[in-house]
DNA sequence: CAAAATACAATCAGTCATGTATGTTTTTAT
DNA sequence: ATAAAAACATACATGACTGATTGTATTTTG
């Protein structure tokens, strides 16, 4: 996906939703922009960002190229929206899986968070950040979008987990840590760095040190072994 | 990078150095063959693999495209032999942080993989290792020297920690272990997924952890805290 | 119901990468 | 020294993607 070859400024193309409330014409054009949306996900997830053009993403979603380019004028556009829609989703999963305090323990969370780095919308989102490093357009649009996703992750990371509040160091660490290896290790498996049959033993591992980190407050009502 | 359009059987043009031992043409031809795959890697980390593309390698080497092609029939040709060069350069790289026994504290050995892992090599090798998740034909190339890269790999990695020799499943664990958390921190950090600050603290976890796994007999000599 | 807006389709010109074919100069060998 | 071979350069034909333009059917609105 090359963005945006004329170096008009991206505008935001505000005139998209522009008094149209909750007609039936709306309704038709955000069900199209969905599909749209999913296409560019499944293209990006099976033939990687790079070969993700607009005539494929069209095809893809059973729709003329024509008609596409009509809900986003640029592929920039579509790159953007796409993104937003990925980071609600993996906000939206993680918050599901957090969000019973009885499932609190920390091999249900691990193997929660491994089947997510495992979803398209990670695959997706990794192949989308890789490009972003040499690709300054995108890395325009997604750097900001990025750390707005930080942000909100860790917020809502210290909100689902009150048994950590006192402890705000281990809880970063813990964090930092259970992302690094879990989305390191779903990378290198992904591409063929790291042998499959390694991933029991570094899951096991890693819940053991997040054990080792709980202040001991939470480990009472958490800790397994 | 689109590998072979045609669909030759991707030979590996035997005819190159076909019979002329050292002579003063062969020193030149040689030399001419660095600078391309130099260039190469030099393109893909500055603009990435999709658009490392045969005419942007031969101006950074600068050369014209015919000369190029003449060295390298294939786009497929060039990216096999920059493959091949990069392990080569990694492997040279752990073999000479490692060979000094007397530097065989955790301390130092993880800075100098930290250090590794943010130089061109690296860089250049996720950025294949990603595109072959989806190009099957870089994925040909790769993903056999990619195991040939691994097991090379893990034998230099007996022969240079002869202290680990007796706990095979330990070292086996520290040794996943480091290589999931630094490459993956890396490919977090260039690509905006993590923050920097949070480094030094994830690479002293990391330390403690080696020390605790390691063997006693090792922990003697090798252990610093 | 007529006019305006929206959803969708088809086509065009410009750009760029690939592979190949064809020249030109330098090196090697007889 | 001269012919072959290798190193290097130029030019061409093909194919793909991008953005823009133009055209049609459906829906909303006054």
């Amino acid at each position: 996906m090359a963005l945006s070859r004329t170096r008009t400024t991206a505008s935001t193309k505000p005139a998209a939703t522009r008094s149209n409330g909750g007609t039936l014409q709306a309704a038709k054009a955000a069900q199209t922009r969905s599909r749209l949306l999913e296409a560019t996900v499944r293209c990006i997830v099976k033939h990687g960002y790079a070969n993700t053009t607009t005539p494929r993403v069209a095809k893809e979603a059973g729709l003329s190229r024509g008609a596409m380019m009509h809900h986003f004028e640029n592929g920039a556009a579509l790159i953007k929206a796409t993104i937003i829609e990925l980071h609600e989703k993996r906000l939206r999963a993680f918050r599901r899986a957090a969000e019973r305090p009885e499932e609190h323990d920390v091999d249900t969370l691990v193997e929660t968070y491994w089947a997510q780095v495992q979803k398209p919308a990670f695959i997706a989102f990794h192949e989308l950040a890789v490009a972003a490093r040499t690709d300054k357009e995108l890395a325009d649009i997604l750097l900001p979008l990025q750390e707005e996703f930080r942000d909100r992750f860790n917020a809502q990371a210290h909100a689902l987990f009150p048994e950590w509040g006192d402890s705000p160091t281990q809880f970063d660490l813990a964090m930092s840590l259970s992302q690094t290896i879990m989305e390191g290790m779903a990378i290198a498996v992904q591409t063929g760095a790291m042998d499959r049959e390694k991933v029991p033993m570094m899951l096991a591992h890693l819940e053991n040190q997040i054990r080792a980190i709980m202040p001991a407050t939470a480990r009472a009502t958490a800790g397994k072994s």
